[in-house]
DNA sequence: TCCTATGTTCAATGTTTATTGAACTATTGT
DNA sequence: ACAATAGTTCAATAAACATTGAACATAGGA
């Protein structure tokens, strides 16, 4: 597991660079409306995105892009967003992101909240 | 010359993508700091970030995601943001990421106002 | 008309990136 | 101990990207 970066370490192009993926856009989505609840999700909530493999690929950018952070648990991987990391380094971008990918969610692929929710 | 996406055509990842880089981040950056001014400013004027031919392909992509517009005058091209449309497609966005590069003016290596209006 | 200044386009290069499937690790439950 | 579950890591591949220098196009001034 690759370590996560500090507050400080956190880096803008690393941050937009990451974002700018349209899968990871949409995992970073998902983590955002789950915000009102848990604020975790696992990587298996994220199986609708593509592969495995290949989520566990975006996992780790985001990851060291201090974008998010995991918390292990037995066999799973709790993840959510470093919100207070982020706002400390970058007032008001993870929200203008959030926002702007809200209103495109027909024109990228993003799943509302309900869908992400009934996953139950 | 590329043509420039409609205000509608602008997407969330092209811009990110766009403002990911650090050379293109600088640009879009001293292009803020002139809004306060003539609001313009022609390709020679980045010529501290990199060679010619590197800036222009730099300059493509930033029309082609729609995050700037170009004049052609004479032999000139004066470059301009595109504010309006991408406060419309993304309210925030822009200034959220003006203001955080301005934060980390001196990791990144954004050029101050002054360097900027002092070509003169 | 010729020279210069301003940018763009092109071809070539090396790097990074996203994606896939297979192999692997580790934890849980029976 | 065994099998199933949850993720990661690895190797390979194809595509996209940034960078460079040379060639090109165009407008303006002597």
């Amino acid at each position: 597991m690759p370590p996560h970066p500090t507050r400080e370490q956190i880096g803008l192009p690393m941050v937009l660079d990451c974002l700018s993926d349209p899968i990871r856009l949409a995992i970073v989505y998902q983590l955002a409306q789950q915000e009102r609840g848990s604020s975790e999700l696992r990587c298996g909530d994220f199986s609708g995105l593509g592969a495995k493999s290949n989520l566990a690929y975006h996992f780790a950018k985001l990851r060291e892009c201090g974008l998010m952070q995991t918390r292990v648990a037995g066999t799973s991987r709790f993840m959510r967003l470093r919100r207070e990391d982020l706002e400390a380094r970058f007032p008001g971008l993870l929200d203008a992101v959030i926002n702007s990918a809200a209103r495109d969610a027909d024109r990228l692929q993003l799943v509302s909240e309900c869908d992400v929710v009934d996953a139950d």
